[in-house]
DNA sequence: TTGTAGGCGTTATCAA
DNA sequence: TTGATAACGCCTACAA
């Protein structure tokens, strides 16, 4: 069967094709009563136009894409489904478009924005890593939301939503302290790790310092490489081989919630009791770090106002052209039940 | 800044578009010196062949799709994986799609297969509840992998890999009844639900018969309509109602693992005993049914398997143009620490 | 091995 | 309000 086209449309409508073209796209200046039969028959005959060739033509879209990096964050769903709301309420298109791990984001929304000709780019989560000039080829306004970046990032120019992850990580280790933690094992990334790890990390450190305990390196404990990183199943593994080392410690941190509940599984199944023996923090504030049992301490970002000024200041990059705005949200501690004092 | 296409590159390089064109796709008929060339000056001058145009003149695009039923299944996104890689190793590419709840999967097929040219699609997930001359529109082969169809599909000529939910859930509600539970509640889909609500309650409803139980319709429960069905607060929020209301009952039975633990985590609010007052088995398996404290009884589906038959079946489809073929896997009764014999 | 020209299906321009 | 026609950027006969 061949395929149906708009030209066969305009024969069998008896029109031009540029009229079927305004009646699918809605034109002002078409006739009402050819409009319906046209779409009539269109349903009728069921012609789908061919988005390549429309995209092809069209020069502003009038959408926007939200490139996802790493398939599976439950973090992000949330997330993506309220920029979804807003992005429709400005009565913009939205392009979904997942990022392998391996991919590199830029040469993805590249392609993407030749290809569909985007009005703007969300960036969400991930690491980012790229030179000045590669971001330049950006010819769209982009969003970096709730991505960690080196420090040499802050002389760029560019427009993004986040929390300030060293701060936050600092607030839960420190809450930590308060309860009298001195032995804090921390379940954080690999080593060359460059994003949301090392600046984690470095709340933690910060943490310690402030509150006098002196820095215990074997306290450290990175994900394992085998296992995909953040997720329980990894947390679990870590906390397997920390339990078999004899490690002494009264509470855990890990900079994740996935890999906090991991750890908790470990620990219940070596006979300790949470929070009794062992406090456990994490971060993120998943859904499930409330529904597990004990409900995890952790730090929660404001995932709805986070994704609704994404989409607020990529708009405004868009239609104002205004210069680029960083902000920065404060995440909230949720104090659960897998925390409490620690023993004198 | 102007766009650069092909034929600047073409300019610049002093050959043809043809030539350009044929270095880009690796065509055999190329001085391999002029393509090396070219292609440098394609690297050096960041240009990116638009996506658009291409689709628009190719014909097949050794390209396989997966469309994915609602955005927010763990389930999933293990089988993507798999299948990613089996994609791959037939040298195909991959375009993964979700599909909004309220949006047709097989509108939004029919359309990207023109937009994409692809060679196969898979739909994952969700619900099938099409007519036989809309699938028919389908210009390309497709395999349905862990979907679930209302009986009259069964005279359809389809392609599907898929567990039989009837008789795992029954085999699940079964074992329950082999511990000497005689009240279980079961938490389900709405009662319009035509999908794996409908038949994973129907399994339920032969296990209680064929264990002579007789029917309680006041055990039956359905999810919440103002909560996202099928995550963990609203097996919560179910719960909360079912502990509320005083019923009577020694174990439950949640047609997913996240209700299962949503309704753990309110039992184990108001006090009970899990598995030594209530017993609670899921289906589905998913990581978080182990990692749950106490780990969740529940019904492994073969996820890695079904996957790779998944597009095992497919490419038969494309390349042998063999009739379709319908595979039912035996998921797995994976007994965890949630559940145990019912009191005397 | 390479270049020229035509067409993929659509939208935008311009004239009617 | 309409219709013819020229792009959009690429691939692919066909000719050289």
């Amino acid at each position: 069967m061949e395929n149906i086209t708009i030209k066969d449309i305009a024969r069998m409508c008896g029109v031009g094709v540029s009229t079927v073209s305004r009646a699918i796209n809605n034109h002002p200046d078409i006739n009402p009563e050819t409009q319906t039969m046209i779409m009539e028959i269109i349903r009728e005959y069921d012609y789908i136009p061919n988005n390549s060739a429309r995209n092809l033509k069209i020069t502003d879209s009038k959408a926007i894409a939200i490139l996802v990096k790493g398939i599976s964050n439950p973090f992000f769903m949330k997330m993506i489904k309220v920029m979804e709301d807003e992005i429709q309420k400005k009565k913009y298109a939205l392009v979904l478009h997942h990022v392998e791990d391996r991919e590199d984001e830029v040469d993805v929304a590249i392609e993407l924005i030749k290809e569909k000709r985007l009005s703007g780019i969300i960036f969400l989560g991930g690491f980012f890593s790229h030179t000045k000039e590669k971001l330049d080829k950006l010819q769209v306004p982009y969003v970096l939301s709730t991505i960690a970046m080196t420090q040499k990032y802050s002389e760029y120019d560019y427009s993004s939503v986040s929390v300030d992850d060293v701060a936050e990580s600092y607030k839960i280790v420190d809450y930590l302290c308060s309860l009298g933690h001195k032995k804090i094992v921390t379940i954080t990334a690999n080593v060359e790790d460059e994003s949301i790890g090392k600046l984690r990390y470095e709340g933690y450190l910060k943490a310690l310092e402030a509150n006098n305990i002196s820095f215990n390196e074997s306290l450290v404990y990175h994900m394992t490489d085998h296992l995909d990183p953040y997720t329980m199943e990894n947390g679990y593994a870590v906390m397997k081989d920390i339990m078999e080392s004899g490690q002494d410690f009264t509470a855990v941190y890990a900079i994740s919630d996935t890999l906090a509940i991991g750890a908790c599984k470990a620990l219940l199944e070596s006979g300790k009791k949470i929070p009794e023996d062992v406090s456990v923090a994490g971060f993120d504030g998943i859904d499930m770090a409330f529904f597990y049992s004990p409900s995890i301490t952790t730090i929660r970002q404001p995932i709805e106002e986070m994704a609704k000024e994404t989409v607020q200041v990529l708009f405004k990059c868009i239609e104002e052209k205004t210069a680029n705005e960083r902000k920065t949200f404060e995440a909230l501690l949720c104090i659960g039940e897998s925390t409490c004092e620690a023993k004198k």
